[in-house]
DNA sequence: TTGACAATTGAATGATTGTTCAATTATACT
DNA sequence: AGTATAATTGAACAATCATTCAATTGTCAA
């Protein structure tokens, strides 16, 4: 239960909260699996991708199209999300088809869209007070 | 309306499938926006603190004990979520209070941790098929 | 089997980024 | 004023990563 005491550089000040908190977390690895699902649709270009084949199946030459984009560098990131269980594929002669996997994928679009129409709103009434850059 | 034709290396295959998915596609800004917010909770300690705020309110100091680091890099951290608005923090005295400032991100986690406990019983019943890596 | 095209792959490169370290600012107390 | 502590900040470093380029694999048709 003691944690490593050279790696916090500080005393604790609200030693019951920082225990209550800690009490109410998830474990360590949840952490790492939550940031690396973010990380997967957090680039624009995987997100252009799902967004996509959220509309159609599609070939690695369409969304190399609809991307403008070449297909290497969409091959490289369709790998990557392959990999990760969010799109499947299927080959029918020459071309691959791929296709979104994850239900969970069209949910957080949902809720990013939501954000980005909001914050646009804030944006504007708030005026980025607090902050100077 | 014409796309640059020398960033595609390739013919289209289904124009028809490609105009029509364009057609229902959001703008090009759109998905660097929603690859900004996902990239900002695709972070492990990001991901950590935004939890931990999620829970309580909570100073730089009480936040380098939860996760076991640096004030120095809590604070740091810190910093890119007040600039992305998903934080707002108060001093008080010596100490400055961080809150989370943003309720897309909960929804975000619940649909984050969804997937992840789903993932965790597919992994389990696929054995990872078509991949050899 | 040869040529053409879709797709994948590996290496290299340039850019981004999280953490560390040192210095600085802000506040409280004596 | 002087000290102590909380917090921020900038520069530097190492690691990660998206794209490019060249080469290769897989499939079809002649």
């Amino acid at each position: 239960m003691a944690r490593n005491e050279f790696s916090c550089d500080c005393n604790v000040i609200h030693q019951d909260k920082v225990n209550d908190v800690l009490g109410k977390m998830p474990s360590e690895d949840v952490f790492y699996r939550l940031a690396d699902l973010f990380k997967l649709i957090g680039d624009p270009t995987r997100c252009h991708i799902l967004f996509a084949l959220d509309q159609d199946e599609m070939c690695v030459c369409d969304l190399a199209n609809v991307l403008n984009m070449t297909k290497s560098s969409i091959s490289h990131q369709l790998a990557v999300l392959r990999k990760s269980g969010v799109v499947k594929c299927r080959r029918s002669g020459k071309e691959v088809y791929y296709t979104l996997d994850d239900n969970h994928i069209e949910k957080l679009f949902e809720v990013g869209l939501e954000h980005i129409n909001h914050q646009r709103l804030e944006g504007e009434r708030y005026d980025f007070r607090n902050e100077k850059n």
